[in-house]
DNA sequence: TTGACATGCAAGCCCATGCTTGCGTATCGT
DNA sequence: ACGATACGCAAGCATGGGCTTGCATGTCAA
């Protein structure tokens, strides 16, 4: 699997529905997953489809994993996302844009 | 152009590096942008593909743009950004986890 | 007006990605 | 042991995304 950070894991939009729906109830397997997401989200992907996405999420972090039995229970890792938000400023002259060289008087 | 939302466009490393630029100094040209990116970030991506991500960012509504004579000034904006962040919470229990139908002892 | 500069548009190419398909492995109940 | 359940692996397919290429449009300086 090629190189995978958190912004291209959560560019896919079932894998943001797998995300929220661990986040609504931890520690879900495979199958409790995949009959959630037809059920909550309508997403009807196969077993092996959300199988791969939970590798995506794995590989990046945001999902651990534990065995239990012949189940594998999933839940989400929710700190590394709020990165995201802090990454780029909400510059206070969004609608009044200027270029930097310019001269801002008063 | 296919359906564009912010985490489709911020899951372009190139892109990303935009918003950083944009970040430092508002009102930059494409050709500004263009000259930073290689110096600053080491991305030698050509004029035109400099241009559609820039589309991808405006589109997702991400980057404002205004004509300014025979150049057009980009500016960030940053707020849809914040979003992600609180979109998933921080479990309390990211290192402990349970399955939700399980007793919790001690 | 002419040429240089800054950007727009649109078609094609190539590779990554998401999905399917088929088979293999491990765990549980009986 | 046997079948059923839950998952893993790996190869193939098809679509989309990022990039290039070529030409068109619009603006400024002389």
């Amino acid at each position: 699997m090629g190189h995978v950070d958190i912004y291209r894991a959560i560019a896919d939009p079932t894998r943001r529905a797998i995300l929220d729906e661990l986040a609504d109830r931890s520690g879900q397997s495979l199958f409790e997953l995949r009959a959630r997401l037809v059920m909550k989200h309508g997403i009807d992907s196969s077993r092996q489809a959300v199988s791969q996405h939970l590798d995506v999420l794995e590989t990046a972090g945001l999902v651990r994993t534990r065995r239990e039995g012949r189940s594998k229970l999933h839940w989400l890792v929710g700190a590394p996302l709020k990165a995201i938000g802090e990454r780029w400023p909400v510059s206070t002259d969004e609608d009044t844009p200027h270029s930097s060289d310019e001269d801002i008087e008063k």
